[in-house]
DNA sequence: TTCAATATGTACCGATCGGTACAAAATAAC
DNA sequence: GTTATTTTGTACCGATCGGTACATATTGAA
C-alpha cells in the first residue's frame, strides 16, 4: 500500500504533546518551535503531518474534546436508575477530576481557548469550531434535562435550557478556579452548593 | 515643577485603550505594534510612559479591577438593608452587564487572563497578581457571608467560604459564556438559578 | 537667551515568528 | 537494482517580535 520513506514518529503521540502545550500555554502562547521541540521533531515533518499550525491545534482540540469531554457527557446521558442529582454530581466531580489532574495541565483546553477566542489572537475558524462545540454540549445537557423531565424525574416547571446553561456555568467556573490552582477538596463544595440548587428542581422534592 | 517637553497623549486615555486591546487580545495577542498603532504613540513614548509591554499589562490589570470589578464588589459589600439574596442577585447583574456589555470587549479580562496565565505565554508575575486580585476577591465575598450570618440573614449552617467560591465560580462561568457571545437574557437566567440555591441558605427561609 | 530635561520620530537591533525549498535518506513496487 | 514516492534534516525565507540608540523638537527654569 503505502509507498516512500516510513515515518519516524508516532503521529498519535505527537498530537498528544501538542495538545498539552497548547492546553499549558494556549494558542498565541505556544510556538511551532515549541512543538517540533517538545514533539522531539523538525519543521517539515510537523507541517507534512498536520498541515500548519492553525490546523494542528484544531486536531488537538478535536482530540481533547473527544478523549475527555465527550466520554463524561456520554456517561452522564446514559440511561441510569440512579437519581438525576446523583449522576450529576458524579458528573461534575469527573470533570473536576479531569480539570484538576496533577498528570496534564491545569484547567479546560476549551474553556481556555474560548476565553482566547473572540478576537485576533485566534483565527476566526477556530472561533466557529469552539462555538459550535459549546452548543453541542448545550443541546445535549438541554436534551438530556428534557427526557428526565418527561420521565417525570424532574420538576415540569423546571426549564431545561436554563438548566443546562446553569451547569455549564458552573463548569466553566470550576475549570478557571482550577486553572488558578484551587485543590479539588475546594471545587467538591462547590458541586454539592449546585446539587442543592438542582434538587429543588427535582419531581421528589416538589 | 515638570521640567522638558510635554506629553503629547493623555496618558490615561492611552491606557484605557491598552487595556480594551489586552481585553479583547489577550496578553500575548497583542503586540507591542498594535498598541502602539491603536493608542496613537510610537515605541519610545510608550515605554517612557508604561515601562514596556509586562508593566503596561500591569497597569491596564490594575486599571480594570479598579474601574470595573472593585466598585461593583464595594456596592455589594456596602451595609445595605435588602434582602441578601436580592443584593447578590443585583450584583450578578451588574456583572452580566460589564461583561456583554457592547461598547467593550466581550467577557472578563480578568477571567480570561487566569486562563491565558499558568505556562509560559504570561510572565510569571503578572500570574502572581492574577492570583492575589483572585484571593483578595474570594476574602471579601467570605467576608460579606460572614457578616450576614452574625447578622442572622443567613443560615448559621452554611459556610461563607464555600459560599463565595460557588459565587465566584458561577460569576466567572457567566463571563466565560459571555465571551461566547451568549446574549445577556440568556445569562440572566442562569443568575436566578443561584439565587434560588442561595436562598436555600438563609435564615428567614430556614 | 541659554540650558537642562523630557518627549517625539525615525531607524534600527538581535531574536523569533510561521512557513518552505531542497537535497539526502529510506521505503515499496516493479 | 531501478524507480517512484514519502520523510527527514538543514538551511533558509520575509515578516514580525519586544526593545532601544540617537537625533530632533519642545518645554520650564535660570
Amino acid at each position: 500500500m503505502s509507498v516512500g520513506r516510513k515515518r519516524s514518529f508516532d503521529k498519535s503521540e505527537a498530537l498528544d504533546k501538542a495538545m498539552r502545550l497548547f492546553w499549558e500555554n494556549g494558542y498565541s502562547g505556544t510556538s511551532v518551535s515549541d512543538l517540533t521541540e517538545q514533539l522531539g521533531i523538525n519543521k517539515p515533518s510537523l507541517y507534512a503531518a498536520f498541515g500548519n499550525k492553525e490546523q494542528l491545534f484544531q486536531s488537538a482540540l478535536e482530540r481533547y474534546m473527544a478523549r475527555y469531554a465527550a466520554p463524561l457527557l456520554e456517561q452522564l446521558t446514559t440511561p441510569d436508575e440512579k437519581p438525576l442529582a446523583q449522576r450529576v454530581r458524579h458528573y461534575m466531580n469527573n470533570i473536576i477530576e479531569l480539570v484538576s489532574d496533577t498528570s496534564s495541565p491545569k484547567g479546560c483546553l476549551y474553556v481556555k481557548s474560548s476565553c482566547e477566542a473572540g478576537g485576533t489572537g485566534i483565527p476566526e475558524e477556530i472561533t466557529q469550531s469552539l462555538q459550535n462545540m459549546g452548543l453541542a454540549s448545550q443541546q445535549v445537557l438541554t436534551t438530556l434535562f428534557e427526557q428526565e423531565q418527561r420521565q417525570g424525574r424532574l420538576s415540569t416547571t423546571a426549564e431545561p435550557k436554563v438548566l443546562a446553561d446553569y451547569l455549564m456555568s458552573v463548569l466553566y467556573g470550576i475549570s478557571v478556579l482550577a486553572r488558578q490552582g484551587r485543590p479539588k477538596q475546594e471545587l467538591s463544595t462547590i458541586v454539592e452548593m449546585t446539587i442543592k440548587t438542582l434538587s429543588l428542581q427535582s419531581a421528589d422534592t416538589a
